[in-house]
RNA sequence: CGGGGUAUAGUGAAACGGCUAUCACGAGUCCUUUGGGAGGAUUUAUUCUGAGUUCGAAUCUCAGUACCCCGACCA
């Protein structure tokens, strides 16, 4: 390609608002251009990287037996219904009306579309497993666009499906995407870790996210040092160590407590650890149920864990005003003990423990009145929780399950993601079935399996970028050899270029009428892996001048040599 | 959705309520220059939209819209 007629310009002054590298050097560069918050253009060369993205990508998943095939944007209303999505993900899903007033989702991931589909044919089990997937742009309504490309409302995404005929089948699909994912990432030079994270409102029981590590990214996750353990602080486990829970208990004492309303408040006031104390935190779901989170004191509470608890998809904080009037507490002085005697019968109340209360004995905390507090509370005897189970969020410095290691804290750029959906779609959507060999139905066990491509591409600027500008790895670079004509030897270079074509090397030729030092920032700029100046100085002596992204030193080539060097 | 901020040429900025809205970079034309963003000449605007105040508005007021930042939320 002949820069001169190419569609790429560069850009000298770059507004200040781009704190993230990858979208200061992309814009800059010229591989894309915002049109409105969140939608970008990507222009021809920025285009022909997500291309070289997606080649890998393609070629990695038909070997793993994908199928590649592309659904309609435009996602059938009803479809979302019948899965409660329009629910869960209404928050970020767009809806679009044709002319008759037909309802349309403009799709942000297709599980819907690609079980509606399969459920068309009566499959049996001799069909399965198989795996459909497609590149196609997807659609959220992001709350808040950022980050060049990290966060936007309109992507390319590569979604792919898989249907099994049961959970053993999907499990041998599951580890080999595992392995699928990380050959795609490490191919376009980037290194991820493998994490647990949630599903979200994607649906199922667990999932991986493929993360590369980036003080900009947005996910945060909690890593052992030897990496035998990674997962997202949504819901990342942690030993609760043992602390007085064999000590004798001793009878519950109410007493009068001046104190503040905080957790320190209570420790310095009992001068007792803060551990031994009863944290609770009061939310209110969507149902308007009120759920009382009950913990450790020295420990927070994970919104995350606590909403799969209670089966619930949104939590708030209940106001003050709440505590007070519509469960007959104080802020500050909550307490399980007692609590539900003084409840309106209307009002429905879950009490949700930690299992880290099991770890103390002894404890105290508030007695549901100002100024009132409890000494020597203990579970079962003075409350029983409805729920119990793990609500703890994780921090650095914890250790790990199994104390196989202390937890350390990564942000990163989430790039990948595979899920088990199990029967999540296949249960509520009606006719999601198989013939088994005994002749019965039975629903579909399914997984799926996401890139975000122009994160990808994101993510590899991030990691692959110097004072100058972009340094593509060859795998997605848009071209792999910049050439430079200089004043003096544009024959020369013309016939080089030429040559390269003939060759099928894929090379940006700067034939532009600019000075020589131009021309250099703009090839570090771009980043193309091999840079060839063809000049004066050079031509005399029958050589070229090659000069590697990655390297600081040119080296002169004589010219019959050099496509020894790029092929 | 809550809080804060901004909107002037393609980009980044300047202009007290008052002269033809200024500068740099970019882009166009012509000329010179060609190993690290070179030089000269010249061209390049519906001051976001709408209303209002005023003899007079880029500047003040109101409304709308867009964008940015923080939070909430989320891939």
């Amino acid at each position: 390609m002949r820069f001169s007629k190419y569609f790429l310009k560069t850009d000298k002054n770059i507004s200040d608002d781009d704190k993230i590298i990858s979208a200061k050097l992309l814009k800059q560069g010229g591989f894309i251009r915002e049109s409105v918050a969140g939608r970008f253009y990507f222009l021809p060369i920025g285009q022909k990287v997500q291309q070289k993205i997606m080649k890998v990508i393609k070629e990695e998943m038909d070997l793993a037996g994908g199928q590649e095939m592309v659904a309609p944007i435009l996602h059938p209303l009803e479809l979302w219904k019948e899965t409660n999505r329009t629910n869960t993900a209404g928050f970020e899903l767009m809806k679009i009306n044709d002319r008759r007033g037909a309802e349309f989702a403009l799709g942000g991931t297709a599980e819907e579309m690609f079980v509606d589909l399969i459920r068309q044919y009566k499959l049996s089990y001799r069909d399965l497993p198989f795996q459909l997937y497609q590149f196609s742009p997807k659609f959220r309504d992001e709350l808040r666009a950022r980050g060049g490309l990290l966060r936007v409302r309109e992507f390319i995404m590569k979604d792919g499906y898989s249907f099994h005929r049961d959970e053993n089948d999907f499990k041998i699909e599951y580890e080999k995407m595992k392995n699928v994912y990380a050959k795609i990432f490490n191919r376009v030079g980037l290194q991820t870790s493998i994490v647990e994270s949630d599903n979200g409102y994607i649906g199922g029981e667990y999932c991986h996210e493929f993360i590369s590590e980036s003080e900009i990214g947005e996910s945060k996750y909690f890593i052992t040092e030897n990496g035998n353990y990674a997962a997202h602080e949504d819901i990342a486990v942690f030993e609760k160590e043992t602390k007085n829970k064999n000590d004798q208990l001793k009878p519950l004492t109410e007493t009068e407590a001046k104190r503040g309303i905080t957790m320190e408040d209570g420790a310095n006031f009992h001068k007792l650890p803060l551990w031994q104390q009863i944290k609770n935190v009061l939310f209110v779901d969507d149902k308007n149920r009120f759920i009382l989170a009950i913990i450790r004191g020295d420990l927070d509470v994970n919104e995350t864990k606590l909403l799969h608890l209670v089966k619930g998809f949104n939590l708030r904080r209940a106001t003050n005003e709440e505590i007070r009037k519509q469960i007959n507490s104080e802020p500050g002085f909550i307490s399980p003990v007692g609590i539900k005697k003084k409840l309106d019968k209307n009002t429905e109340f879950i009490i949700v423990a930690d299992d880290s209360l099991r770890t103390i004995s002894n404890a105290y905390g508030g007695n549901n009145e100002k100024n009132q507090d409890l000494l020597n509370v203990n579970i079962d005897r003075d409350y029983s929780p409805d729920i119990e189970g793990d609500i703890a969020l994780v921090k650095a410095g914890y250790e790990a399950k199994n104390k196989i290691g202390k937890l350390v804290e990564k942000k990163g750029i989430e790039v990948g993601n595979i899920f088990q959906l199990g029967y999540h779609y296949s249960s509520k959507m009606k006719g999601a079935v198989y013939i088994d060999s005994d002749g019965k139905e039975k629903p579909f066990y399914m997984g799926c399996y996401g890139i975000g491509v122009g994160r990808t591409m994101a993510a590899i600027v991030e990691k692959h970028n110097d004072q100058n500008g972009i340094v593509w790895p060859e795998s997605s670079a848009p071209f792999k050899v910049h050439l430079i004509a200089l004043d003096g030897a544009e024959k020369e270079a013309e016939h080089l270029y030429e040559e390269m074509l003939k060759k099928d090397v894929e090379v940006l030729y700067d034939d532009r009428n600019k000075n020589a030092g131009e021309k250099f920032a703009d090839a570090d700029l771009i980043g193309l892996p091999i840079r060839i100046v063809v000049s004066k100085k050079t031509i005399q002596q029958g050589s070229c001048e090659l000069k590697k992204r990655t390297e600081s030193e040119a080296k002169i080539i004589p010219l019959p040599l050099i496509f020894d060097l790029i092929i």
